[in-house]
DNA sequence: GATGAAAGTACGCGATT
DNA sequence: AATCGCGTACTTTCATC
């Protein structure tokens, strides 16, 4: 029989980040249009130094990015909906491809247990919350859920 | 019969916010470290009008931060958990306490349903899990799932 | 537009292997 | 001796008035 021991493509381990790396992260999570400068005074290093470093923390895959976080609710999307789906058999990749296709979704997962996706949504109204479950529903059983309040609003992981 | 009726506390409406407004925030959204005369480039304004433009942005709540992503796996946390919750009557102020109080829960929201909160955590290893359920089990019951991958990557809201 | 700050580049120093 | 990481010096670009 053949083997069928499944191995990850990367190993991730988080060699070559030291604490003064850490730090960066932890200044770059909270405020990510600080400066060189700023930033090298923080974590009392010259600016090029610190350069260096966030550089090669972006081509390592470390930081993936920089966003502006927006208020949803400000710009007209007042409904936050986060939808579970119970696919159907051999629908998974159909499912996939829906919730890269509908905009209004800005995450989709997949993970463990029955409902095996879940993906969050914004939306200008409740209307137009039937005709996108009605896109996945050929394909697997949803469960919808309105969000209220945020307990713990989205922040930085913790890397002390 | 007092009147019942709930009015939202805000009225959100995207007033005052305009289409070079929506240009802005896509390209923030897409890249936080993006220099104000870069951005002006951009949109074809000039630098101290963006620079303008973003800070009223800021000041009227419609851009809540700016933040650096960074690959979880990259930095020793290779576990990521999704946690439900059904909460036991009148314990709902004790879960949304634990969860601010517990550093790998990375965002938490209550919403409608059954299931009314649940929140996302990343874990060092397995190990973990078992204790931070433990904090919640006294007040409800956990539904968790290990997520495994991201069909769709956390996205801008798209502003057109 | 002008001024002061920050980014980017080049180069040299010191420690580590 | 060679490499790596940082600092300093200098030019260009940017932020701010």
């Amino acid at each position: 029989m053949a083997n069928r021991r499944i191995r990850p493509e990367r190993t991730y381990e988080p060699k070559g980040i030291d604490a003064l790396d850490l730090r960066i992260l932890t200044e770059l999570q909270d405020d990510a249009r600080v400066s060189f400068a700023e930033l090298g005074r923080r974590v009392a290093l010259s600016a090029p130094a610190v350069a260096d470093r966030v550089q090669r923390l972006e081509e390592s895959g470390v930081i993936t990015g920089y966003r502006a976080e927006v208020d949803p609710r400000a710009l007209g999307f007042p409904v936050t909906v986060m939808v579970r789906i119970r696919p159907a058999v051999r629908e998974l990749q159909r499912i996939s491809k829906i919730a890269q296709e509908v905009p209004q979704i800005v995450e989709c997962y997949r993970m463990t247990g029955d409902d095996c996706f879940y993906f969050t949504m914004h939306l200008r109204a409740v209307d137009e919350l039937e005709p996108i479950l009605d896109l996945f529903t050929p394909y697997g059983h949803t469960t919808t859920s309105l969000i209220h309040t945020a307990p713990v609003p989205r922040r930085p992981l913790p890397l002390d």
